[in-house]
DNA sequence: GCGAACTAGTTTGGTACCGAACGACCACGC
DNA sequence: GCGTGGTCGTTCGGTACCAAACTAGTTCGC
């Protein structure tokens, strides 16, 4: 909100009642609610952003946030190596490799072992997995604008840009 | 691997360079980049700060993002029925069930059954929990705060209401 | 009272995810 | 050549997490 410097107001919803019940719980110890609020808000909104993905529309298709993280990049960005993928989709290449084995047995990708490098292998969307991400994406993307609804385009904007800083701040190395 | 087909642009950032290819790659077709946007970085800065959280804070304490969160919920709150808990910490209940078992096990909580209702259980700090919370949250803050240190005060609230409503939109059921 | 419907918590089965250990492969020294 | 070190991807051990099945306890109809 743009009235900055205002005590809290006494409010209605939930999220400000939480951080009264915080406030009279440690008294005035100069901790830093507004860092806290915007902490936890974000991890909240990812959860149920992830949640209801998953159940309102990957689940239909037999896909995880993960394996639909995976062949949205690589419609996007085309055959990729295995570390350049696990950084694209924000995973562990551990946590890579077993993902698209599932979507390696579901038919969705394929790897190939470089000839140069046979230590590397790229990943790439097979014919069906172009198929399912063309016909995913679509929904997907119907389901993101459903969930951002009450905000406007200059508000997305602006969240995103500030998501943006906490990532780039704090997402190297 | 590059768009193949387009003239890129000079790159300003990662960010919108990866919506340029998008753009490139997908051509006219009407989705919504904005909503897109908003929604990927929600979940990129969720997963940053709990890796960060819990390699650079917890791990060194042996709790976990959901263990901590339980401390915190209970801390603030105070002794609280499981049901409520797990709505509180935005968990399943049975997961909660484990966490908490884990926490028992730590000798950070403890259990109790009601007796008016002997299906109802309470979970409660223990001394060593609440020491625990009180030594550890105020790390976890710093935390939080340098997190967001590239957000002005102001920022941070309109982030953190303009999450709330992606929030309180969906998180109903 | 007493069984049926309900409710709160736990258990179960399965995936996702991380970090660290591992093994195959490459690129150098000598 | 042939080891030595570095770099890929994979495997491994463990936790976290969900949804659904299950269990014990309560309440309500009769």
């Amino acid at each position: 909100m743009p009235n900055d410097n205002s005590t809290p107001d006494p409010a209605s919803d939930k999220m400000l009642q939480n951080e009264r019940d915080i406030r009279a719980r440690l008294g005035d110890q100069p901790f830093d609610f507004d860092s806290l609020h915007v902490i936890s808000n974000i991890y909240r909104a990812a959860a149920a952003v992830r949640r209801r993905a998953e159940r309102e529309v990957l689940s239909g298709y037999g896909l995880s946030w993960g394996g639909f993280t995976i062949l949205w990049v690589l419609w996007v960005w085309g055959e990729m190596e295995t570390a350049q993928l696990a950084n694209e989709c924000d995973l562990a290449k551990g946590t890579l490799t077993g993902m698209v084995s599932t979507l390696e047995q579901q038919g969705l990708v394929q790897r190939e072992r470089m000839q140069t490098d046979r230590r590397r292998v790229t990943v790439d969307l097979t014919t069906e997995g172009l198929s399912m991400i063309e016909e995913v994406f679509p929904i997907f993307n119907k389901f993101e604008s459903d969930m951002s609804a009450d905000l406007s385009t200059d508000e997305k904007r602006i969240a995103a840009e500030y998501l943006r800083r906490i990532i780039t701040r704090h997402d190297e190395d």
